[in-house]
DNA sequence: CACTACTGAATGAATAGTCATTCAGTATAA
DNA sequence: TTATACTGAATGACTATTCATTCAGTAGTG
């Protein structure tokens, strides 16, 4: 009959569930940093190994294959990212704060960010058709957040009624997206992070034309 | 000497520059096929020359490698539709209905050609760090025609003094490229393309919100 | 405590499969 | 016959994945 164990509520003898599951985010981040430099599929399953300090093989005690890592990092930063946007947006009343917010949150996470900023818009996009087969429920759960307050803007009266929210909310996530793109490549950006920020804002609340 | 060569200008005996050119283009349409079913990386040269009908060697006698076959085509296609869109775009007075004509002809040129629109769109940003080296200028010409857009909206006062072009061309770039995505993504589209059109321009034009 | 048996996480060399690329040879045209 | 275009099997480089082995740490025993 075993003595009681130490701080550790699982019966496992040797590694904790906490243990393992700092071991698993190591991974992830290095994982993340390996594939903003090298690109998914140049960047080696060794690099990420070397880089987050532990064997090639250690890595598939953890995940299925390459692939597995990368859609296991994208579901799980994003569930992250999905559930923070959710709540901080929820702080406000009307729809103009919380898409003010919610444009906000996304380019200042691609500011401090950049290599998870990088992995998920660069090397995620560019496979598509792969992410197409694994469904991406998080990307999913990120749109709609952005559908609703669109849906909500529309519900008090804030938004067009004319406005499908289901185009828009693709519509100003790709404009997210590629400012995503263009601040992250830029090495030294042209614009402030305010400033990019505000240009968007500008552009969804009044549009580009001199109203008459 | 050579005899008068029927109506070829190169010196090649048995296959005039026309066949080459004819050739080259038929590699080319069938790298489009191949990479947009497949995608890029997970295409075999060997896919794209049965596609093509040719022998795997006989690639390699138009381009230097794969990644060259990629670049070139992404070169040559968007630099023939960036000639096109320059001139189409020329025919209209006021920049609200050059901006127009430019987002038509960039999503009708999506629903014509969906297997050019994904290469173009997914497979390249994929790439994106393959293309930072590469450079892509016709990419640079295309956002520089949105741009002249913009300002010559400016010059005219029809467009608000205060935006950036180099910011704003992105935004619509990256609205355009990810409806582009979405159009080419979803079997049965549940937007039309008018619509689709209509609503990016109606955010052009007037933003989401109703004025006060 | 001291000793033995056991566990399973971690390792990294070896394997296995995939393709881009080459090139020796064939076909064709002049 | 010579130059050119083409072919496609063979090559070789690359790297994801596997698995036999190691070993640090735990449990059981007296």
């Amino acid at each position: 009959m075993p003595r009681g164990r130490s701080q550790d509520s699982s019966s496992s003898p040797t590694k904790s569930k906490a243990q393992k599951l700092e071991r698993r985010s190591a991974i992830i981040e290095a994982a993340i940093d390996t594939f903003a430099q090298r690109g998914f599929h140049h960047a080696r399953v060794s690099d990420v190994a070397r880089q987050a300090g532990i064997a090639d093989g250690t890595i598939y005690l953890y995940f299925k294959s390459k692939d597995d890592l990368l859609i296991s990092l994208f579901e799980e930063k994003m569930e992250h990212i999905v559930e923070t946007f959710r709540s901080e947006v929820s702080c406000y009343k009307t729809a103009q704060e919380r898409l003010k917010c919610f444009l906000e949150l996304h380019l200042k996470m691609v500011a401090e960010r950049p290599a998870l900023a990088e992995v998920m818009t660069v090397e995620l996009r560019q496979s598509a058709k792969f992410m197409r087969e694994y469904k991406a429920p998080q990307f999913g759960a990120y749109l709609a957040l952005l559908g609703d307050i669109i849906s909500y803007g529309q519900e008090r009266g804030e938004v067009r009624s004319g406005i499908d929210p289901l185009l828009t909310r693709r519509i100003i996530f790709g404009a997210l997206d590629e400012l995503s793109l263009y601040w992250v490549s830029s090495k030294r950006p042209l614009h402030s992070l305010e400033r990019v920020i505000e240009e968007l804002w500008a552009l969804c609340s009044t549009g580009c034309f001199i109203q008459k």
